[in-house]
DNA sequence: TTGACATATTCTATTTTTGGAATATGATAC
DNA sequence: GTATCATATTCCAAAAATAGAATATGTCAA
């Protein structure tokens, strides 16, 4: 059971580049602090701080093992973010909705004025 | 055709809560600036300093009607959140699926020996 | 134990963000 | 024109974020 999270706020977590691309890292598996340094080329200070932040954000969780530290991705943190969005997503497909009605009664107006023609 | 938005950060926009607010309210309809800051209370400048960020991470459109400016939702902008969030949604929702999956079996499963028990 | 390794934390300087007050701009009303 | 209203911008001080160097912690291997 994620513990209730003490919003360090979730949005700036992700508001920072770097700390997107950890997440992208981590949704394809979990990953020591060493090969993300590696793989962002970044200074491993660097690394260590973006994740304390998103530890505080509860969007990751840390295993240690031996002397590395494991993170894996805390998928449940990100849903305030997607749900967030969700509406705004509803507004632009309502968007589209319509422009896909006005495309296929124009088409069907079309095809009317065709078959008049054929006849 | 919104313009190709010299990204001045879409996520570093939405980081703010009080940005957020205005999102959220520009999604129910246009609004002037002076409506905003006596929703949020807050001073006028602070909200016009926070719609400039707005502006220029291409997710608000003003236009001028007499002395006011009406600001609107300009959603499209907010794709890229949307598209960046939506591939976790589906990891939570494939974890979602599998314990359905897991529920549904055991359920079959105690529905079999019930079955037996009632013979 | 000692040394090397992996990571976290601390410290400091720099930059960025933010809040508030003051001011500027531009439009309307008189 | 002048006054007033709505908004934006500038300026300044305070707070927060960030980068890099240095250091601390804890683990393993010899």
């Amino acid at each position: 059971m994620a513990n209730p999270v003490l919003n360090a706020d979730t949005f700036d977590a992700i508001a920072d580049l770097q700390r997107r691309h950890i997440l992208e890292m981590l949704a394809q598996g979990d990953m020591t602090v060493g090969e993300m340094t590696t793989r962002l080329a970044i200074l491993q200070p660097a690394a260590s701080k973006h994740l304390k932040v998103l530890r505080d954000a509860g969007l990751v969780q840390v295993r240690v093992d031996g002397r590395q530290r494991v993170y894996a991705l805390n998928v449940d943190a990100m849903r305030p973010v997607f749900d967030w969005v969700l509406p705004f997503e509803a507004m632009w497909n309502e968007r589209l909705d319509n422009l896909e009605n006005y495309v296929k009664k124009m088409q069907s107006k079309n095809a009317a004025s065709n078959e008049t023609k054929e006849e």
